[in-house]
DNA sequence: CTGAAAGCGCTTACAG
DNA sequence: CTGAAAGCGCTTACAG
């Protein structure tokens, strides 16, 4: 802030009033007098004078700003999840303050918690703050809710995330039911991450209900990388495992694996079907278009911001929502478009 | 903030020392016997004390945060933009708050301008903020950089963006001398868009370095939306209008062109090359793999972080940075891989 | 309808 | 090395 930037006082004295009454006709708490108010907003004009948040948020006791903790933020995956934030936090008149904990803040020159730092309330990603500084929100009181996260033991935030196991539990079954696949190969995410876990809960269950039995050999780290997803697959190619689908994690996963099939000679859905997760916008676009589950990240953002603001507004959250996800079928599973 | 959040008052209080002893152990600002020192924190360990960044900015007069201002955050664009933003907050030591003005807070809610409030500076991507309100925050002298804008008349913002200009020539010549191709289709962005006038301008200078007449039938809006640029390609296609090569104003439209080539039985690249801008991630997986100009969109990010805190901190900044982008070349031009 | 004054929670000369 | 006190720029009872 520029030393010159003007202040409440300067309003007031060139308006020939007390800063008490300039406040009341900036903020319309009390009734001032047509005439002097309209004085008062002239020089507020001449002056370009805008409050000053951080005296507002001081003598207020309330931020107007909720903040988001995200490991990081590339991928599409956080842009639609930041997409519903922001339209969250705009509907209830909330600034968002983003924390990205994977890129720390150069060491000492940060003297502040990636938490409270001014605002009012908390949206916490999975994999982005420690369980020590999660219960110390918690023993706070402080607003939070947890996103695709489930919390520590004995710790009873909110949380909000996708319905992961049912939706790979049903894919899975189209594969099984629908197209008679029984090697069915499934590309983990990253290491512990609950999405991915929750994922293979539902492959395992979806096998299990189907009385086909499991095969380790089927399971892969394709880390949620096109890339990583790619490499995995030549691998198992090359190994000459026997599968006749692929479940991947997420969709970027899932392009791997059909950059590698088709690489390698083999017919998508033929001889090989494919399948994702998230129903990225891309999806559709891709050859063969990929059968996958469409989940709501921007719902969750939104639906995650709704809650943090019942909290922040000292009432009950749920404390548990999890989005419906839904069978995108296109031709990647061997359905016809 | 819960009624009961801990101030420097309750520590100081608690450790026996002043508040100012508190202040100094917790900033290094002078030396305290290690101690009493050990003391204090020993009792901010206790309480979880984390101090008030609202009081600390309006002590300090500076928030220690950035602004950035968008229109909207959706889109594979602003994810690389924002992500590196956020690394040039992080290495800087800046929280980032981010601003979004096509989703308005709630009308009498927000009685904040989207620009100062509680920034040292502000970043403005192109369409977000109107001339009066730039006008505004060049006249107080606040620290401002400009994003894929040029600075409205007499307003002497620094700017940085890519070469859109070069970039368009350089890809459309690749068209023109490598695959001789004449009736070259250009695909616009967003109407008022200066990504995508300047991208126009770098087309109109390729064709007219080479001798190719403009023909206005060869130019539609794609909008950098994937299903508008499909619409419009099949328009063309129905118009019948002859033209062996299209450079879409983006890859997501180039997508769509893809894809209503592919519909309509055209070979890509026999029958008609296809070139995008931006290098986006999916664009070496697309069939064929796009050639296209990649913009160091997160490059971008970094360095107008960099530029601000220059100015921030009283510093000259560069009136222009133009970051450079090259040709990728792929397959939908035309060329082997 | 309006003003004087206390208070929000910090930092930082100024003394000692 | 440490403390009392002023000040940062607002809001809001309390009087009038």
């Amino acid at each position: 802030m520029p030393a010159s930037r003007p202040t409440i006082a300067d309003v007031a004295r060139i308006s020939k009033v007390s800063i008490a009454t300039v406040s009341r006709v900036l903020n319309g708490t009390a009734p001032v007098d047509e005439e002097t108010a309209a004085r008062v907003r002239a020089t507020i004009e001449t002056l370009s004078y805008v409050p000053q948040a951080a005296a507002r948020i001081l003598a207020n006791r309330r931020t107007d700003t909720i903040g988001m903790v995200l490991p990081e933020i590339g991928g599409a995956f956080f842009q639609h999840l930041l997409q519903g934030v922001e339209t969250g936090a705009s509907e209830a008149g909330y600034d968002l303050l983003i924390h990205t904990t994977r890129n720390p803040h150069k060491l000492g020159t940060s003297r502040r918690s990636p938490a409270e730092h001014n605002t009012d309330g908390l949206l916490v990603f999975t994999n982005s703050l420690d369980t020590r500084e999660l219960t110390r929100l918690y023993k706070a009181g402080f607003p939070v809710i947890l996103l695709h996260q489930t919390p520590p033991k004995d710790i009873e935030l909110p949380i909000v995330t996708v319905e992961n196991q049912h939706g790979a539990r049903i894919i899975v079954e189209h594969l099984i039911k629908v197209h008679n696949r029984r090697r069915i190969a499934y590309l983990q995410g990253i290491e512990n991450h609950e999405d991915s876990e929750w994922r293979e809960k539902g492959y395992l269950e979806a096998l299990k209900a189907n009385g086909l039995p499991f095969d380790p050999q089927l399971v892969r780290r394709g880390m949620f990388d096109r890339n990583i997803a790619k490499l995995v697959t030549e691998e198992m190619l090359a190994d000459n495992i026997h599968f006749d689908a692929v479940f991947a994690a997420d969709d970027d996963s899932a392009v791997g694996v059909l950059l590698a099939l088709r690489q390698a000679g083999c017919r998508v859905p033929e001889d090989i079907a494919v399948v994702g997760f998230d129903d990225q916008a891309y999806a559709s676009s891709l050859i063969p278009p990929l059968t996958t589950i469409h989940a709501p990240t921007e719902q969750v953002g939104l639906e995650a911001v709704r809650q943090l603001v019942r909290v922040i507004h000292g009432e009950e959250a749920e404390s548990l929502i999890l989005m419906p996800v839904e069978l995108v079928i296109r031709n990647s599973c061997g359905c016809q478009a």
